[in-house]
DNA sequence: TGGAAACTGAATTTACAAATTTAGTTTCCG
DNA sequence: CGGAAACTAAATTTGTAAATTCAGTTTCCA
């Protein structure tokens, strides 16, 4: 669990990291929150382990929809399926998700913990599709893997550029369809 | 039409190209062809022409493709569509297309004229999904702006990586289930 | 006519020191 | 305790002059 300092710090840490990207400075989070220096050190012990903790909090943020969503008894598995492949990219809304990419050079480890938990975040997904393909509503022949890079580079895509500009469409309206899309293209 | 000089020209850029990227020089072009630079600067007025015509010469073999494919009574319409999204990046195999996209800094007006094509690619292959939506064999609330995006998505995403690497899909295979889960999620 | 090789000016890269920024610490103060 | 602000050593950025590379031309030669 997390103290509320903590949780304040890496609120306040995301906000600045959504303005100002992988080079914010201490400084810069301390004004935001207008707390000093010290009050961070004494929780973090430096800008590794705040980032670090960063990718934690956002990842932990979605596994508590996506327990509310396995545990609901009254979803089919498909039903399950949609929320769940929802549920992903809406909670990296919270964070400017390209940028956490560019954290790969200057900080390997966080971003490699970024790598495993995108990784084990998709292991519940996979549960489904393929309890999806056992119950006979997805094809038997679908290439789960390919379905996972094609949603993920759709979606990575929309964060990459603002694809909806211009068109009435929201995001969620997009992230909708993506799914929509994707989901029926595997379904029997 | 292109003479066999320039064709030939063309080829020997596409080879180093793929080997050397944007910083292919012009001596890398002529050692490769075991020709002189004289002989390329006879045809060409220079650098930019040369990645222009190159650019040209990758579409236009894509466009002798895709006439076939419409031309043919014997296709129905989704099998037209299937055909001609599967031809267009099967075109690409032949140039790195991703290094293509890193002449958009040094050679702005060689990669207007990439997007320009591009986009124009598209235009009968979204004559062919409206074809659809009439004949009743697309959802008629398909988002074709938002499946194009994605079908560019899922692409590029293999050019980029090797995403295939390990599994034993070829790049065809892959394509064609890229095609499919598409066309799929976007059918009736 | 075209290859080999030399040539030139412009562009690019390299190298490196000076200037700036910043992570993390310390001091003083209420 | 925690804020404000100063401090230091290390990292980063900036400026720039020297070195290198390269596009495009020219010369000589077969």
């Amino acid at each position: 669990m997390l103290t509320e300092i903590r949780e304040k710090i890496l609120k306040g840490t995301i906000q600045v990291f959504n303005k100002k990207g992988l080079k914010l400075t201490m400084d810069d989070v301390a004004d935001e929150l207008k707390i000093s220096k010290k009050t961070i050190y004494k929780e973090f012990s430096g800008k590794d382990e705040i980032f670090e903790t960063m990718v934690d909090y956002v990842f932990d943020n979605i596994k508590v929809r996506e327990k509310e969503i396995l545990a609901c008894k009254d979803y089919s598995t498909i039903e399950k399926i949609r929320l769940f492949l929802s549920a992903m990219p809406e909670s990296y809304r919270n964070i400017n998700f390209q940028e956490l990419y560019s954290l790969k050079d200057k900080y390997p480890k966080v971003y490699k913990k970024l790598q495993k938990r995108l990784e084990t975040g998709w292991e519940p997904a996979f549960k489904l599709l393929e309890q999806g393909k056992e119950e006979g509503l997805i094809r038997e022949d679908a290439d789960l893997k390919i379905f996972k890079i094609m949603m993920e580079a759709s979606l990575e895509r929309f964060f990459e550029k603002n694809v909806m500009k211009g068109s009435g469409r929201k995001y969620n309206d997009y992230l909708n369809e993506v799914v929509d899309i994707l989901l029926n293209g595997i379904s029997v």
